[in-house]
DNA sequence: TTGTATGCGTTATCAG
DNA sequence: CTGATAACGCATACAA
């Protein structure tokens, strides 16, 4: 048996409205009957219905995540920072898997207007012109999460991937790194693919190392088994690489398996940095030094963000998180 | 703006009914009117607002599932398959993360009823009592998955964890290892550690091999970490040691970890097997032997009892899923 | 085949 | 301080 709203003021003695009063705590009730309305609340184990809630004032309390994939600790990361945020506004989270898949995903957006979500998070993936303009008709706030968009003014979280992958490679220069190779993600990727490469370049450049295309692996993705046959490959294009930066971590365990399999020692022989600093970093063997992205707080801010649009209704600022490496035992000093 | 089925009426000159009628497509109305409905609701991009179907029809197409924690890969295949099955079946979840916290629990329970989702998916946690006359009491369907009940009628959906440790255990004896370790969880965990403990015994007691509770190290959890210094003390404990079961993979991982640090080779000098089969069993080094769980199809099966149940009412039977060896490279025979 | 009217559980606007 | 009552957007029993 559930009970409604009518229920406690009839076991109370007293009208719907009162009772809707006392529930959203306004004013204009007495202490007395306060306390007899509650008390009618607690004997019954009412609790609102927030459909019903939903349908008048227009909030849902949902808000809308899509992920082009579940399966990697990535988006985990990200999604327990966004839920975190989320129950912590009193909301609750709906999760959608559009596996990069365009008709896929207008389905969900669909799904979630009719479901009157109150705004959406978009991450990892390249918001196309026709998620855009459909969003936009949904009116309800979105914030991309670890993607960015040139054509649209939406805000996003996200750290600078060209500065990151600068870093890295910079980090692997400072120990006394000049043979420096990279395997990268996919070079059409415009969100995380180019600009990493770019970073890789950027600090070659700026230290007056020479750019070797040999020493550029590009991949389809970002996965573990790209990352096994890129080391493969790539030494086999520059065999006197000392260090390598790879795009993400999983190409870095990838590239470390592979090292393993031919027998090269890491970080003696090969020094390899990884991007991302999901939890398998700390698990590779050698631990895998990695430059970090704050991936719970990212998914904290973009919930915020999203939640303070919600509230005040006004432009709000993109956010660039910062980055760290991560020191552990994949790097060490090229021996001089 | 966004319309709704009166402006749909205005627009095709026919009343709210007709056009309701149509939407469901159910019976009573003439061909020309259903185009011309149809047609306004294109040319408005009118879409029915699930909220007030939720309040009429009672049923709001959302379950909740719950999880004690997200950042693992293990959470997110079975959450990869719950999703992909409540989509299939037009539905949405919302997850709720726990942190195997009893209040929070309860609040998300709490917040669930609220939403009035139509059933709950329940993960990898023990159900408590209190858990159970909550969601007895919001009389929705409920399946718990990667978990079970013995004090209630609830169908779950796991995996045999004894059978599945004894058929690890058996794998290593079958390879021709006699001196075996374990590497536990919580052995006051009634549903993940003693279980997988249990069977590791009788394994070893079915091959008469003798029980050594020096062999058995007893965690907290099935972190890495726990891996990593179960490892070092299970070997101070037991020298002799040829193979070692550990219950998680993560917990294996850390022991291989702990091997390499310690000079020992895996697994020439000591076999590992794993149990779970998560996709870092695979990116390890050596790559992890290990027990596997079907995560993803236990989770879309999960989904699909719950909406079976949602759909008929009657009882349903629970289900366990088989589990099976993934040999890879963490064990080799003992030589003779 | 179609339309009118009522209710789902709330909130909010009125009077009183 | 309190209580009717009209929405919210939709589904449906009942009339026509």
């Amino acid at each position: 048996m559930t009970f409604t709203i009518k229920d406690v003021a009839k076991l109370a003695n007293v009208s719907i409205a009162t009772v809707s009063r006392i529930i959203n705590n306004q004013t204009g009730y007495s202490e007395k009957t306060k306390k007899k309305v509650l008390e009618a609340i607690e004997e019954l184990g009412y609790e609102p219905n927030a459909v019903a809630r939903g349908l008048i004032n227009k909030r849902t309390h949902t808000i809308g995540v899509l992920f082009p994939k579940l399966s990697s600790t990535l988006v985990t990361d990200l999604l327990s920072g966004i839920e975190k945020a989320t129950h912590d506004a009193g909301s609750s989270v709906i999760v959608c898997h559009t596996e990069s898949n365009g008709e896929k995903t207008m389905k969900y957006l669909q799904l979630l207007n009719e479901k009157r979500i109150d705004g959406i998070i978009f991450t990892s993936a390249p918001l196309l012109e026709e998620y855009y303009q459909y969003i936009k008709k949904m009116n309800v706030p979105m914030v991309l999460l670890s993607t960015e968009t040139y054509a649209h003014p939406v805000p996003y979280v996200k750290v600078n991937d060209r500065h990151a992958a600068y870093t890295a490679t910079q980090f692997l220069i400072n120990k006394g790194h000049e043979k420096i190779g990279m395997i990268s993600g996919n070079k059409d990727d415009i969100i995380s693919g180019k600009p990493r490469i770019d970073g890789y370049i950027s600090a070659l450049q700026d230290h007056n190392l020479p750019i070797d295309e040999k020493k550029i692996i590009y991949n389809r993705g970002f996965s573990f088994y790209d990352g096994m046959d890129s080391l493969k490959t790539l030494l086999k294009q520059a065999p006197d690489l000392t260090a390598v930066f790879a795009a993400s971590d999983e190409l870095a365990i990838g590239a470390i398996s592979s090292a393993y399999q031919l027998g090269i020692k890491v970080p003696d022989e090969l020094s390899i940095i990884g991007y991302d600093n999901l939890s398998i970093a700390e698990m590779s063997v050698p631990p895998l030094t990695t430059v970090a992205q704050p991936l719970t707080e990212m998914g904290e801010m973009a919930a915020n963000m999203l939640f303070e649009m919600l509230n005040s209704d006004k432009l709000i600022e993109s956010r660039i998180m910062p980055h760290k490496i991560v020191e552990r035992k994949s790097v060490r000093d090229k021996e001089v």
